[in-house]
DNA sequence: GCCAACGTTGGC
DNA sequence: GCCAACGTTGGC
């Protein structure tokens, strides 16, 4: 089981979005880069968890998670002379491009990319390297575990956590 | 809107 | 195979 982190423009695909889509996944069309759609084809399986980030928005950040709810297949949209992602150069018995089904995990707070620079424990992660356009990148477990315990579940201090109510 | 960084294209 | 030109991404 891997994780990923996934960014859309909120404009085009928001979280809010995939969290009204079909709950067994909605497909991940239109990646036209060849080291994302390699992730997606060579490296993605049903069960692996992404962060959904947003982008080129106002507060650019991981706002939610998502779940790889298939393995790669043919983009459809590459073969549709009406879409924006149509690829003269595809065929059906050569695709070039592929996607992946995502469904919807939960929403979180907004983690912007401000805080996210500010941990160095995620001083690795791809997603934060200078001059990166990826928008598909590999999480490490350790980063992932840091930011859902850590950003995503605080402790307040001086309460312990069994004194935090349960449903 | 600006612009740095990067990927792709195509001439040679 | 090189590399200049061009297009795109995405934060600010």
């Amino acid at each position: 089981m891997r994780y990923w982190l996934m960014k859309s423009e909120p404009d085009e695909f928001s979280i809010d979005d995939l969290r009204r889509a079909a709950p067994n996944g909605t497909p991940w069309f239109g990646v036209r880069n060849y080291q994302a759609r390699n992730f997606m084809r060579d490296d993605m399986h049903p069960g692996d968890r992404l962060f959904f980030y947003h982008s080129s928005c106002a507060e650019p950040g991981i706002v939610g998670i998502a779940e790889v709810a298939s393995d790669a297949y043919p983009d459809a949209t590459q073969f549709d002379r009406k879409s924006p992602y149509f690829d003269p150069k595809a065929t059906r018995k050569a695709p070039r491009w592929f996607n992946v089904d995502v469904k919807y995990v939960r929403k979180t707070r907004v983690i912007g990319l401000a805080e996210l620079h500010r941990h160095p424990e995620l001083a690795g992660m791809r997603v934060l390297a200078r001059g990166n356009r990826l928008s598909i990148t590999p999480v490490e477990p350790r980063e992932w575990a840091f930011i859902t315990s850590k950003l995503l579940e605080p402790r307040s201090p001086g309460r312990s956590n069994a004194a935090v109510a349960r449903p």
